[in-house]
DNA sequence: ACCTGAACACCGTTCAAGT
DNA sequence: ACCTGAACACCGTTCAAGT
C-alpha cells in the first residue's frame, strides 16, 4: 500500500516545450469561439494544455487578465477602414466588419464597449476615426461623437451575444409574446407589434442584421443632424 | 461522542413563518441594490433568510428564474410617462426615469434590454410607447424605432454598470491612457480626445450623465430624420 | 407541503514542494 | 523558473429523509 500513485514527470523531464502565455492565450481564444468569454473556465484551458490550473496564473495572470488577453487579440482582428473615404461609409465599414468579427467571439463585443481604449489593439482606430471625424467637420464634438458612433453599433452586438447565450430562447419567446396580441384592439401599441411579428419571416440572423443596420444608420443620421444644426 | 449536533427544529415546529417565493425575492431584490445583479448567490439569499440553499430552488426555481423575477420587480418601478406629450418629450422621461431607477440595481439594464417583452412588467411600456410613436406618424417604422430608441438608453446603463462593477478602474485608466496622447502629432484624433481628457473636470456620475444624454438626443435625432426623409 | 442536511460536480486562487 | 499536486473557500443543483 505503500506505493503512492506514480508522480507524473514535469513537462520539461518529459521534453515537452514550455508552456508560455501566448499558448495559453491562443487556447482561450479558441474556446472563446467555441463557446463564448463566459463559457469557458481556467480549469478547462489547463485541461486543453495538459497542465495543472495554477500554471494559468503563473504565466497571465487570473481569470481577468486572461479575459483581457482574449478581448485585445479579437479586437485587432477587426480591420480599420481608409481614414480617406467619407466618415458615413467610414463608419459603416468599421461596425459591419467589426460586427462579423466579434460574432464570431461571443461575449468580447460587451468587454469592447466597456474597457474602450483600455485595450492596445482599438488605439489606431480610435485615432483614425476620431481624425475622420475631425476632418468631416464635429469639431469638439468628434471625440464624443466617435465614442456614440461605436457604442450603438457594438453595444448591439452584446445584447445579440447576450441573447443567444443566457437566454436562447428569448427571440422565439418574445415573437410568441408580441404574435398574441396582434388583435388585442384595448392594446394598439402592441397589437402594431403583434401584426409585425406575425407577418415576419425572415430567419433570425437575418432579423438580426437588419436592425443592426437600421441603427447604425439612425445613429449616422443622429450625428450628421448634429452637423447640421 | 454518542451526542450529534443537535438537529434544528423545522421552521413550523419552531412557530416561524413560511418562507414563500415573495419573500425570496424581496430579499434578492435587496442583495441586487447592494451589489448587483451578478453579485450575490443563491446560498447568500438562503443565508439572509435563515434558510437552506434547497429552500430557494423549491419556490422560486434556479438562480435564472430569480434573476427574471429581481428584473420583472425593478421594471415595474420605472414609470411610464402620459401618452400625450410629444413623442421626444415622451422618450426623454421614460430613458431619464428609467435611468435613475435601473442604476439603483447593477445589471438589470443589461437584462432589460436582452429579455424585453418577456417581462411581463414592460408591456405597459411597449403598448404606450408605441401607441406615441404611431401618432407621431412613424407608421411602419414605430416597433423598431421603440426598439432602437429603448435600446440606445438603456444598452448604456448596462456599459455604465458593468464599467461600475467588473472593471472599477477602467473609468481612470481610460482618462490616463487618452490624457497620455494630448500632445502627439503623429496620432491627431487620439491627441483630440486626449486634450479633452485633460480638460474636463467634473466628477464621473456628471460625464456619465452628459454622454447619456448626448445618447438619448443623438438617437431621437436619428429617429426624427427618418420621419422627415 | 415544506424544510433539513448532506452530497455532488464543479469553480478560481494560492502555495509549498519538487525538478 | 517552471510545474506539480493539493488545499481552500466558495459555487448551483439535487434529493432522500424528516416533520
Amino acid at each position: 500500500m505503500s506505493e503512492s500513485a506514480p508522480r507524473r514527470r514535469s513537462r520539461a523531464s518529459a521534453g515537452l516545450p514550455p508552456i508560455t502565455a501566448e499558448k495559453i492565450i491562443d487556447a482561450a481564444v479558441e474556446l472563446t469561439a467555441e463557446r463564448g468569454l463566459d463559457g469557458w473556465s481556467i480549469r478547462q484551458i489547463a485541461t486543453k494544455l495538459d497542465v495543472w490550473p495554477g500554471v494559468v496564473a503563473h504565466h497571465v495572470g487570473d481569470r481577468e487578465a486572461v479575459v483581457m488577453a482574449v478581448t485585445d487579440q479579437v479586437i485587432g482582428r477587426i480591420p480599420v477602414p481608409d481614414p480617406d473615404v467619407p466618415w458615413r461609409d467610414w463608419f459603416s465599414s468599421l461596425t459591419f466588419d467589426g460586427r462579423a468579427v466579434l460574432k464570431q467571439y461571443p461575449g468580447v463585443a460587451r468587454r469592447l464597449v466597456v474597457v474602450g481604449p483600455n485595450v492596445p489593439s482599438a488605439l489606431p482606430t480610435i485615432d483614425t476615426g476620431i481624425k475622420v471625424l475631425l476632418l468631416a467637420g464635429f469639431g469638439d464634438h468628434a471625440t464624443e461623437i466617435y465614442r456614440y458612433l461605436l457604442n450603438s453599433a457594438f453595444m448591439l452586438v452584446a445584447v445579440e451575444d447576450d441573447r443567444d447565450s443566457f437566454f436562447p430562447s428569448a427571440r422565439a419567446d418574445m415573437g410568441r409574446t408580441m404574435a398574441a396580441f396582434a388583435a388585442d384592439p384595448t392594446r394598439p401599441g402592441l397589437a402594431a407589434a403583434g401584426a409585425q411579428a406575425v407577418a415576419r419571416s425572415e430567419d433570425a440572423e437575418a432579423q438580426d442584421l437588419a436592425f443592426f443596420r437600421l441603427t447604425v444608420e439612425r445613429s449616422l443620421d443622429g450625428a450628421e443632424a448634429l452637423l447640421k444644426g
